[in-house]
DNA sequence: CGTTTCCATGGAAACGATTCCATACAACAC
DNA sequence: GTGTTGTATGGAATCGTTTCCATGGAAACG
């Protein structure tokens, strides 16, 4: 691995260092002939500037920290798609990391991206603000919290605002006739498990239902929790007829179970599920869902962190949530239709 | 953001940079007076070594660069997720880089990986060898295919055996009484593309299947095609009564549009994918499908990287594929069973 | 023609770590 | 007491850039 460094491509060009880093950098105190023999040198050399070079000089690494849970969930592999497309279209990098969950791994991987000098860091935090949350913000390193938050911490967000979606999924489930939803919760350590499960319970209480604890199921936003869920529910002296997963992948999981069971969805039990997925539209019953924009999500996130990066302060932004009515809410009085033709 | 370097730390323990420097590193020359001092002074300021300077000085940068097509296909979710894990493990961070299955960002990422510095890539390659895959080899820059190849190119590389899982679905096919099979192919850019479609044609050959060309569609591997293609193949005048998706993300887009035509899967019409996706089975009927390990295929290619990082030479390694028979592969003649209890 | 302005250029100092090399000192053997 | 190890230490060079500063020459001005 022969190293060509800027040397190598000033002594081919006849110019000295500085000159040929003016070229490479665009500096306009060049003459034309230099940045031609540069540029005729770095073809002829296939030079590539180090980065580490460059980043250790200019104390700008071009790379941004991307930490979610999972990426095999598909909520965050769209928002890593999208952070990664905007970000490169902005010039950066993306470093991923996945946090399993795991308050150990988040903060590990923190002080890894905190060592690499990231210019920004985009997470989905986990816990409170201990651990290495906190030195991100002692170091003012610029930073985002996307999806979840940590309270009282003075970072901008882009959040979902998931109290409308579940009312208007309490409300119509309600309105078909449940009175006992089991809620299948997000861990209380997300501030999205805790929101959407504060959620859950006012809504319930407003539309009068059941509010009997024990329909409410504590799992990790794992797809074998949504499994563990249903099966802990289903086992009460009074099963719920409905069931509400907080995010997709234990809704896989319960829906894994509930055939198992032999339990048909959208006519025995509705089951409604938090983040839409494309597929979700293609199950039978189709899967009714509370949708939100990840696309968006991602796009605001990765302007709000280049803000951030410039010295700016915006807003947290709260992005809605809005309930598409599919075939597997349908009520326990009217059994299922066919497959919803809305696909969206 | 206030920069705290080694200086700093060196001289609130009351010794040299070099001192602290090798404390840090864990170099035995040193006094249990200047180990505890030094990692008293680290405590107090927080200090993070920075990852530039030293990736300069040691030009090893402890990060490896992951290039894949789209991370939103679960296929490619999941080799991020296992590829991350397993070189956090060895202590590399990975840069994650999606190609959208276009030549040239696929190169304007190579060649940002490679002035990173990266200390190896693992890419799910596109095309032939040319463009920026050249340059990682006249650079020797450690490199791993996975899950595709580049013809004439010395690379190690993990890949599947489609042929196996391929000729097992056409003759569960043809057994069923099939003659004729829509194949919806992954583009011919990609190694799997062709492969897979050189299986198929042998396969059907074998088979003395129908080989009119017209049964062939081919697709990009993104939903959208795999919809386009099955509504092409649906027009022919003889159309197929089975059909073979050569990926996950086509084989949704097929889904998706039989639905909304209202052809039966299962019965009106036979359906088997490449690539096992964990909700394929919670499909109704649920997707029969040519089933490959990802996880497998991304430990070994980090192993295999770590391997060529230590100047070894390893071994290309091609992991099997296998049919899994669900339920929405029936045949024409027996209708289509309940939900397969198989679910893997 | 002399003086000022402008601009391209090269030398050299940074950036923050690692590591070679020389040194100083203690411990040991003779 | 001298000579030989050995060990902890600090100074300084180094990695590949960028960028400040000084310089030299050409152009522009009186």
């Amino acid at each position: 691995m022969v190293a060509i460094t800027i040397k190598d491509v000033a002594a081919l060009a006849g110019v000295s260092v500085a000159t040929a880093s003016r070229v490479l950098s665009g500096n306009p105190a060049t003459s034309p002939d230099s940045r031609a023999r540069v540029a005729a040198a770095v073809t002829e050399l296939d030079y590539r500037p180090n980065a580490q070079a460059r980043a250790l000089r200019s104390t700008r690494s071009d790379s941004i920290g991307l930490l979610v849970s999972d990426v095999r969930n598909p909520f965050f592999a769209d928002l890593a798609h999208t952070v990664e497309q905007a970000a490169l279209a902005a010039g950066y990098v993306t470093l991923l990391g996945n946090a399993n969950e795991r308050k150990e791994q988040q903060d590990r991987y923190l002080n890894t991206l905190i060592s690499r000098r990231v210019d920004g860091i985009i997470v989905a935090p986990l816990g409170d603000g201990s651990g290495s949350i906190r030195s991100l913000i002692t170091r003012e390193i610029p930073t985002v919290f996307v999806d979840r938050t940590v309270d009282g911490l003075d970072i901008p967000s882009v959040t979902t605002d998931s109290e409308a979606g579940i009312r208007q999924a309490v409300e119509h489930l309600a309105a078909a006739g449940h009175t006992r939803i089991g809620y299948i919760s997000g861990p209380q350590a997300t501030s999205t498990g805790r929101d959407r499960f504060a959620a859950f319970t006012r809504a319930i209480a407003v539309a009068g239902l059941s509010q009997d604890p024990d329909l409410v199921y504590f799992g990790d936003y794992q797809a074998a929790s949504g499994s563990a869920g249903v099966h802990a529910l289903l086992q009460l002296r009074e099963p719920p007829t409905a069931l509400l997963a907080a995010d997709s992948l234990m809704a896989v999981g319960a829906i894994a179970i509930l055939h198992k069971l032999g339990r048909r969805i959208g006519a025995d039990i509705a089951l409604i599920a938090f983040d839409d997925i494309e597929w979700f539209a293609l199950l039978n019953p189709a899967l009714s869902v509370i949708s939100h924009s990840v696309e968006e999500m991602g796009r605001i996130a990765v302007d709000m962190l280049l803000q951030v990066i410039d010295g700016g302060q915006p807003e947290s932004v709260v992005l809605p949530s809005e309930l598409i009515v599919r075939a597997s809410s349908s009520t326990p009085t009217s059994p299922a239709s066919g497959p919803s033709l809305r696909t969206n």
